[in-house]
DNA sequence: CCTGTTTTTTATATATAATTAACAAATTGA
DNA sequence: TCAATTTGTTAATTATATATAAAAAACAGG
């Protein structure tokens, strides 16, 4: 009854996890233990065992972990045992990539719609799915029962089209726009902010150089 | 002389206050005290000051921050008081996104080269940047001293592309492709792997409806 | 079909790291 | 001059990761 949180730093290695199960078992990895598994990911067996323990005893002892036993039940956790309605908002070369990005279906994750300010690009279709005009939004929310929306727009914008979203019932938002969204609490955001990502790695090269410079 | 050793997190939280003074700058705020900007970044006041006293005092008693002064002190910590040289490899959906955005090249980075593998697209342009062939590649890194390269391709070429680029003297891997890159000692790597990104924003909603159920 | 040894998980304890709180010292501005 | 601010820094708390101990299962050999 009680529940018991889990951090968000273990939740963010749940996917890695998960990739690479997922590649032993095309690989036909029938069982696996923490150590071998530790070797293969560069992290201790000790996190690993710890992680997969607050969702569940997946183990044997003796044994190890069967592989793909393990990789049905993380897809479980990690919500991919039944599908989500997506939408993109956004048709830039942001949004195209996104949209055009076939590894996201086989996920579960359909793409049921792309919006769009720009008269210029409405009407014509990315891999089959055509460019709305944001005045359709609202309804097409509703109607379609859309989970996540990807917000691959100007900042600028962001904000409001993320309040439009909020009001049609969205249960998510995967935010590549440069702006902390600001929403209700039940409204899950995913920030991808690219920008940053490019100034943590530059840090980390001009680190790497000072420390080169000392020998 | 020794080396005090910055935490991930920290540097991780870098670009953020980046963003939101650079936002402060442009609208003309002079200065800010820790608890102005822990109620804008919803962080607390505590950390701000600890976090920036990790590179120094930049701030003063009863006065606050200068936001101007400390927008350029944290700039020069991430290494944009200079400019780098980028090349995006992999000119498909995600490659032609990254090698378009016009907010990378504002920031010092700039796109020397895009490279890909399909014929059909070499030597077409992209923003005015020729795509060559990979077979370019090693003497083109070398010879304009490349500091950073973008690789936006699938993972099962991304290993080996990366042992080339390192090997042609490349300083840091900005990696969109779904694999750990196995680099040495020296070089970073930044990773952005989308699809585990979304996952967690799956577990995360996922985790929102269970708790909405049980009200 | 046991049995002892090895493997490996699970549970627990310890160590490390990160965050928050507290406060003295400095500065401002009336 | 003095009260109100606000930092830099030290201390306390909380969170996270690692190491250790205990329990369970597997397996080889008789």
């Amino acid at each position: 009854m009680k529940e018991k949180q889990i951090s968000g730093a273990v939740i963010a290695r749940l996917p890695r996890y998960f990739r690479f199960l997922g590649e032993l078992k095309d690989e036909g990895v029938e069982k696996i233990s923490s150590r071998e598994l530790s070797k293969l990911m560069h992290v201790t067996a000790s996190q690993i065992r710890q992680d997969l323990n607050h969702f569940g005893g997946f183990g044997q002892q003796g044994y190890g972990y069967n592989v793909s036993f393990l990789y049905d039940e993380i897809a479980q956790i990690l919500g991919l045992d039944h599908t989500h309605n997506l939408i993109v908002i956004g048709a830039g070369n942001l949004g195209h990539a996104l949209a055009g990005y076939p590894n996201f279906e086989k996920r579960g994750f359909l793409i049921r719609g792309i919006f769009d300010i720009n008269p210029g690009c409405i009407g014509s279709q990315i891999r089959g799915i055509k460019i709305r005009s944001m005045e359709e939004l609202p309804e097409f929310v509703r109607v379609n029962r859309i989970d996540i929306a990807v917000i691959a727009i100007p900042k600028t914008a962001a904000v409001g089209v993320s309040q439009i979203l909020v009001e049609n019932g969205i249960r998510a938002i995967w935010n590549f726009s440069h702006v902390d969204l600001p929403v209700p609490e039940g409204v899950v955001v995913e920030d991808v902010h690219l920008t940053e990502s490019l100034l943590k790695l530059s840090y980390n090269m001009t680190q790497e150089t000072k420390g080169a410079l000392r020998g």
